[in-house]
DNA sequence: TATTCTCTGTCAAGCGATTGACATATTTGT
DNA sequence: ACAAATATGTCAATCGCTTGACAGAGAATA
């Protein structure tokens, strides 16, 4: 049988309420009976069971974290960086990966508001605007606009497209490309394009764009971009909407004998460790994934701490960075 | 306030006994009411509290997950897939990232007991194995041996260690070398080097190894491999124990004009679907991740339905695969 | 000495559900 | 028509812990 309360109360030679004061640092205990407690409690190993505890009022230190497929480097990261504050904070992390799979977002959803999570962090995709009107949850979102009552934390998309497209062009690019996700309405990561668009106009060049399917397979993507590059269209420059685009777009460049940066500069975004460490040539434009859990967190904690309190911004808005490197 | 089940009663016009009778399937219950309960619920939208019902004795349906960080592509694609079957399975996975902190790892054990799991997924290796006995939750453990009462699963490592290696003696190489993380006792992927050596010997070739931290920078790493390929050592093939590695071998080579897989041939380990998509031309061995997935989730199913049943087996050890591609 | 503070204990209600015992209808089957 | 099976309700205990009310003892303060 788990130990109890009682069994740490019999053990410690005083009663139950003792202990539990003692716990819930709560009335008049005395030292010496603080130590006794506790010294039963460690050689019991005892945990008090957070269900019990929850169930009577206090919080269930659980957030529940909806993000899509933890596949993508960058999701993974970000959610990596979460995990740490929160468990630092002695908090829980409930993983929801909701892909593409609205449905399962969906049960995720019912599922966190069951268990009683403290609150949640959503950075998926799937669902409308209503659904999570829904919940009386504090919730933040990466991202995303949920409704002016969900503050959203994310970069800087347009400072983003802005800084990558002029690195393009002051490196001397007369034919810039935009190559990425199909604009979504309500998706801030189309202010990439915003910001690309703005920039080129800006330059007197043209906008053109490749745009694929986020999810569409690695292949498929590589396939098109070797139809862009080998079209005969004049490209010298490439805005690649994430790095992982941008990879594949190197490779087919290098496949097809096409110098970079010297025939063609390629930028990418995201800025991931991963795609830092390990194709170290691509300049791209980081997002700052530390900043982006730790202001996650702590907007969350705020929401936790006063549901009600209205919010002094509903947008956090990061810097980005531009990492100048081989590919420009 | 949150509803209950005496608000699903008054909208349904019965009794709460009755509504928790139609939720659990318990003693008699017409079709008429039953239907009157579950339209309650759904207009309501009503959600049973599962720490009310876990307290009084139901499972939790969730499940720790300790895991090596997910910012390691192998381990968040495994993560992935069984958060995948935790969820169609209607379990909740409490995502833990022990990474290399030991302390961590032991928080995290307790805050899983006292939070009432119904079991465990372990594939950290920071923790002695003495620290696992402590606690009666079913546990199934990813590449490590913790007991004979915590089932194993892991992929065949040393048969992919001589999948590789024989692919590279096939191949025609003179000079294999091992190039991996250190042998820790007690690690199965240890085995990887053993399927290496064995196969270097039977082929009448010496044991080359340069072998550097799991969790060193890969900028360290990178230049270890270049001092490798620089020292005038005859090297003509690499087995890499894991693709990370491999890559940064490959970049090396290029840079210094080593041409892969003329003059030097590199196998890796692990096959993530990321590595296959982006770095399509590096032959490695892959673990079925699915696979594993699915065993370990299986594993733990059975030991929560009986945790006192004896272990058909301790060790499952899942074939491996070599896809063969340009780098060999 | 009287008064206040500090410490600890007993007792009981409550968190939201489950479940058994028991009573009472209503519907079946024969 | 009578027993059995089915359907629902009431009531109370329980899960493990928190917390308020209240009492009494010892220590410190006025």
């Amino acid at each position: 049988m788990r130990l109890k309360l009682t069994d740490v109360a019999e053990k410690a030679g005083c009663s139950p309420t003792t202990v539990s004061r003692v716990i819930n640092n709560y009335g008049y205990i005395s030292q010496k009976t603080r130590d006794r407690v506790y010294a039963a409690m460690r050689e019991l190993n005892y945990q008090p069971n957070t269900l019990a505890r929850s169930l009577q009022g206090k919080r269930t230190k659980m957030i529940g974290v909806i993000m899509p497929s933890i596949t993508n480097p960058f999701f993974a990261e970000l959610v990596a960086a979460i995990e740490d504050k929160l468990e630092a904070d002695g908090y829980k992390m409930l993983l929801c990966d909701a892909g593409q799979d609205s449905n399962k977002e969906r049960r995720y959803l019912r599922m966190l508001e069951a268990n009683q999570v403290d609150g949640i962090i959503a950075g998926s995709h799937n669902l409308g605007i209503e659904e999570y009107q829904l919940y009386g949850l504090p919730i933040v979102s990466f991202d995303r606009d949920l409704s002016d009552q969900v503050p959203i934390v994310t970069s800087d998309n347009y400072q983003g497209g802005c800084l990558a497209t002029q690195a393009l062009v002051d490196a001397g690019c007369g034919h810039v490309y935009f190559v990425g996700n199909p604009v979504k309405t309500g998706n801030p990561t189309s202010r990439r394009f915003d910001g690309y668009a703005d920039t080129v106009a800006a330059a007197g060049l043209t906008v053109h764009t490749a745009r694929s399917a986020f999810y569409e397979s690695p292949a498929a993507k590589a396939r098109e971009l070797r139809e862009l590059l080998t079209s005969g269209r004049k490209i010298d420059g490439v805005f690649c909407s994430d790095d992982l685009t941008a990879i594949l777009l190197l490779k087919e460049a290098r496949k097809l004998g096409i110098r970079v940066p010297e025939d063609l500069k390629i930028v990418g975004f995201d800025g991931t460790q991963l795609v830092q460490n390990y194709v170290p040539e691509l300049a791209t434009v980081v997002q700052p994934v530390p900043d982006l859990a730790g202001t996650l967190v702590k907007l969350l904690y705020e929401r936790i701490a006063d549901p009600e309190k209205k919010l002094a911004q509903n947008s956090y808005l990061l810097p980005v960075k531009l990492l100048r490197n081989q590919t420009v």
